[in-house]
DNA sequence: CTATGTGAATCGATTCACAGCC
DNA sequence: GGCTGTGAATCGATTCACATAG
């Protein structure tokens, strides 16, 4: 069922969420392919087959009516109710992840923060107090937490990714440089800051290198325009 | 040249040198295809093409000699000279980002740190002291800066690109959720947090949508199970 | 007249299978 | 024997073009 859906739609789902909401909050009530397209460098053609994999909804003449996009988006990705989150590492980064609001904004709580330096545990952190990692097991059951953010040092994130494993967690969002091994019927996503700046980097040169053979216009972009 | 690369290559560069890294700390020398593709959950053959198009450098019966791997990479990646990055806005975020040590270890230095927040200017950040971002010109070209980290609340993010691009910043690594508008010779590269883990989340859903149907087995496995 | 939904055509990426080299 | 490099085949995703609905 929503298993059909094709890898390619599915990373574009969560893009066409974020437009749908910010058009509705500008006052729009309906919003055309062409307008979604727009926003992330897509056509509307690409757009309108993604749509058409989540059912019909588009109103020929109209376009397709923001709440009703919104809802359905919502379910798909199975933010039309809170989701409860651990957060693993109270580095650096793990701080800012704790006080992002974005999480919240979209359906994501995190309900627990947790590190393996004792030196922290009890430390207030945010809103929360930070745990020993062994009473993870513990909470993830008593809290119904699936979903965890690994943000601890590279050296022993494979070691932490283990733990989370055994405390029933079934996805992983990794912050560490390395990539984990995992049981098969736990999902991970790899954000790797370093990846990105290199590809940004790479994006760069590669355009150079194009605009040294064809002049450039002046046209503005939107959207990834790194691939 | 490296333009010839497709995408979906391009895309896996950087995973291949951290990997040959990697291997080349532990002590080896060479590596063989079948050893890479299993780091990441992608087939051997797949690799060697990817191999292929960096010229052929790989040895029938051995496999790929670490250290001349890992040159090539870093020359295609341009991170074969270390490249100077501008760090905008100190929150949390931009506060984790400027201790973040993976950039330096890849070729990456953040060379200044800015805030538009007058309150902020001035103030110590790590080893850096934030400047004002009207200073932002003169130093970018003063130090060729080429590349910026974008960390700015979304409210001011559209406004903030716009002063890089005028500075002459060629890439943004955004980490705002909104999809800025830039000349069509500016490159960007988005880090949407929030997209990341309702990634993760529809991945997990995706994966229990199978096995309901076919009861799983107990293989472990490596990469993005994510897509 | 406008904008969707969709088959058909195109394009690109992955997999297969094997010849050639170490 | 082991592993690369690569044409051929397959698979999936994007683009095109148009019939259809509001």
């Amino acid at each position: 069922m929503i298993g059909s859906i094709p890898k390619a739609t599915a990373q574009r789902i969560s893009l066409y969420l974020r437009q749908a909401e910010m058009l509705r909050d500008q006052g729009q009530t309906t919003v055309a392919s062409e307008q979604l397209a727009a926003a992330f460098g897509l056509t509307a053609a690409q757009v309108r087959k993604d749509m058409a994999h989540f059912g019909q909804f588009g109103r020929p003449g109209v376009g397709y009516r923001c709440e009703e996009l919104i809802a359905q988006l919502r379910r798909i990705l199975g933010t039309d109710k809170v989701r409860s989150v651990a957060l693993v590492g109270c580095g650096n980064l793990g701080r800012a992840l704790a006080s992002y609001q974005g999480f919240e904004k979209r359906g994501f709580r995190i309900v627990a923060v947790f590190d393996s330096d004792l030196q922290k545990v009890g430390k207030q952190f945010g809103r929360h107090i930070v745990q020993d990692i062994v009473k993870l097991p513990f909470v993830c059951r008593r809290d119904s937490v699936h979903l965890a953010i690994l943000a601890v040092p590279a050296s022993a994130a494979q070691d932490v990714a283990e733990q989370l494993v055994r405390a029933g967690i079934q996805g992983i969002l990794n912050f560490a440089p390395v990539s984990l091994e995992v049981p098969a019927e736990v999902s991970v996503v790899n954000v790797a800051l370093s990846v990105e700046l290199e590809q940004l980097g790479l994006a760069v040169r590669l355009k150079q290198e194009l605009q040294h053979s064809k002049p450039a216009g002046d046209e503005r972009s939107r959207g990834p325009t790194a691939g």
